[in-house]
RNA sequence: GCGCCCUUAGCUCAGUUGGAUAGAGCUACGGAUUUCUAAUCCGUCGGUCGCAGGUUCGAGUCCUGCAGGGCGUGCCA
């Protein structure tokens, strides 16, 4: 079922496109509505066929005339019309040039204006993301679902909605005592401090110790269990240690999180809340949803959804982790009054979510509707899946590093600077490499991570957007000021032109990628735009021309628009590379 | 076994919800710098859109079947 926000208020279409949908609506009032019109219009796969095309092909049918009959008189009556240089009819297709001049005009003024590509609705959303283990620490599964849930949550900021970031830690269990029990017995009193290890990553070494351990040794795994017991009994020693492992975790990923550019609004953590929902589940007993079975677990049979049936509670009453994720979303709704509530987790997880929601639906809860798995694909590497046990994890921290590393060595080759703005614009260039990577692929689907390319700086990558930004800040600081009207019309060249219909497009794009929730649409816009302009780089020398006035301000429209598509991907901009 | 997803150029990916001649980046090769940042730009090479049917004026896109791959099908989280 694909998700949708409320209707937009605000138009979002390009300005181009509107002015035709208009134009032939009123043609077709009664036989076709401005919106399929806009369903139907298309661009021409050349610009010598026009800007824009209309296909008559299904008009045909209840017009009772041939496609090309039908462009023809629609041609003629249209004709001659201020808005367009010319309207062709060819081969039942009718295609419109539109006056560069206005549509020039029209474009650089929204896009320049504040709001470009913004719209008013005001829903709640939650977008929970990142949503760790506690006991090693971030690699980089976590960084496409952390870009992911960025995104998606500034796309939806974008589109007039008041977003909620939330994460769930999961900071209990027995996975949770494993490293635990590791630096218990092998520990020696060693910590972060005195090892120097980021703290986190000292964590997930004796979750590597232990997996070592217990391979070789199978009574370590009773051992995990034992002290998972404790635990839950409250034993003083073991909750301890729990505190003091938990905060050197913790410490780590909010490093992580502020070097990676994300906060949380809230975050819940799963030892808080894993013994509630009792409330549900009596609730779901009562009214005859939930059941107790002969051996005295508590279940709720989904045959008729075809998901089989679901244990809650355990023949000793504890509850299994389905139950706090009721919970949970019951409470982010009930906190955040959302309309909305996201849940941005990876797809072999599709099945609980399914189950999630149709024990929410069975129980009438109002939250059933309002929640969604954002579901998205595995991060794959060259030699296969990411495997901790196997030692191929990428470390999220290493990966920004090494990255940061080689843009340095770029940036040091071709500036002289002193160490911080080296720092700074190394590391802003590999996070716009790094997320611009994750994110250009579509979220649903299993990517391929090579590291050894993700570093590269060429092409279809991050570092390319900043470099286009960067040349256009650089004109914009060496020109006069841009005028606030276009001097000049005139004879457009084929880059302008280009440049111009590329900006005309980004609140579609920016629409398109909020009713899909859908950072790659951003990505995969911007990379255009970013093209676009550097054709026109190369074309249109801007400074001293005597087109200088209105390419500056085709300069700054580009600017202003591609800092928002960068910021839509969480990627910062920088005035120089 | 059953359910969901994926398959487009040598590689990585787009393809605006069914429209004209299927695109980009990387790789390889060849070019462009007295001029606003060459992390750029231009050109050449590269396709049975997994296979077979079907629907349609029109299919990479929708339907069915098949093949290959992934994930799931826990009283784990």
């Amino acid at each position: 079922m694909s998700f949708c926000l409320k209707p937009y208020e605000e138009r979002r279409t390009s300005a181009m496109k509107e002015t035709i949908i208009q134009l032939l609506a009123s043609e077709f009032a009664g036989s076709l509505s401005a919106d399929d019109i806009g369903r139907l219009l298309e661009i021409p796969p050349s610009p010598e066929m026009g800007d824009y095309a209309f296909p008559c092909f299904t008009l045909a049918r209840v017009l009772r005339k041939s496609p090309v009959t039908i462009a023809e008189e629609l041609m003629k009556k249209i004709m001659p019309n201020e808005a367009f240089e010319k309207i062709t009819a060819m081969s039942g297709y009718l295609n419109f040039f539109v006056d560069k001049n206005q549509f020039a005009a029209s474009v650089l003024s929204r896009a320049l204006a504040e709001g470009y590509g913004r719209n008013k609705t005001t829903a709640t959303v939650v977008v929970e993301f990142a949503s760790p283990n506690t006991n090693k620490p971030l690699h980089l599964g976590h960084l496409r679902n952390m870009s992911i849930g960025e995104s998606i949550a500034r796309i939806l900021q974008f589109r007039g909605n008041n977003v909620v970031r939330t994460s769930i830690n999961n900071d209990r269990g027995v996975h949770i005592c494993k490293s635990m029990l590791a630096y218990r017995k092998e520990g020696g009193g060693a910590t972060p401090q005195s090892t120097g290890k980021k703290s986190d990553h000292f964590v997930g070494d004796y979750y590597v110790l232990f997996s070592r351990n217990a391979a070789a040794d199978p009574s370590w795994n009773d051992q995990a269990r034992q002290m998972l017991r404790q635990w839950e009994a409250g034993d003083e020693q073991v909750r301890e240690l729990w505190k003091t492992m938990n905060g050197w975790a913790l410490d780590g990923f909010r490093r992580t999180y502020a070097l990676f550019g994300i906060h949380f609004d809230k975050e819940y953590f799963e030892s808080d809340i894993y013994t509630f929902g009792k409330e549900i589940i009596r609730e779901g007993l009562e009214r005859g949803v939930f059941f107790r079975r002969d051996d005295g677990a508590t279940v709720v049979d989904l045959e008729a959804e075809k998901l089989g049936t679901k244990v809650l509670l355990r023949p000793d009453g504890t509850s299994v982790y389905i139950v706090q994720d009721l919970y949970l979303a019951v409470l982010k709704h009930d906190e955040f009054a959302c309309d909305r509530s996201l849940y941005v987790v990876g797809n072999e997880q599709e099945f609980h979510f399914s189950v999630l929601k149709t024990i929410l639906k069975k129980l009438g809860s109002p939250v059933a509707e309002k929640i969604h798995h954002l579901s998205y694909g595995m991060v794959e590497l060259p030699e296969g899946k990411m495997k901790s046990r196997e030692g191929t994890v990428v470390d999220a921290d290493d990966l920004i590093n090494e990255t940061k590393n080689l843009a340095a060595e770029e940036v040091g080759s071709r500036y002289r600077l002193d160490d911080a703005e080296t720092g700074q614009r190394s590391l802003a260039i590999a996070l716009a490499a790094i997320k611009y990577q994750l994110l250009r692929v579509d979220i649903g689907k299993t990517m391929l991570f090579d590291p050894k390319k993700a570093i590269s700086f060429e092409g279809d990558t991050g570092p390319y957007l900043l470099y286009s930004y960067a040349r256009a800040s650089s004109i914009l600081r060496k020109a006069p000021a841009v005028p606030s009207a276009i001097a000049a019309g005139g004879d457009f060249n084929g880059s302008e032109i280009a440049l111009i219909k590329q900006l005309d497009r980004f609140p579609e794009a920016a629409a398109f990628a909020g009713d899909k929730l859908s950072p790659s649409i951003i990505a995969n816009y911007g990379f255009g735009l970013a093209q676009a302009f550097n054709e026109f780089y190369h074309a249109s020398p801007v400074i001293g021309s005597d087109r200088e006035q209105f390419r500056l301000r085709l300069v700054a429209a580009f600017r202003a628009v591609l800092k928002n598509c960068l910021w839509l991907l969480g990627i910062e901009a920088i005035e120089e590379m």
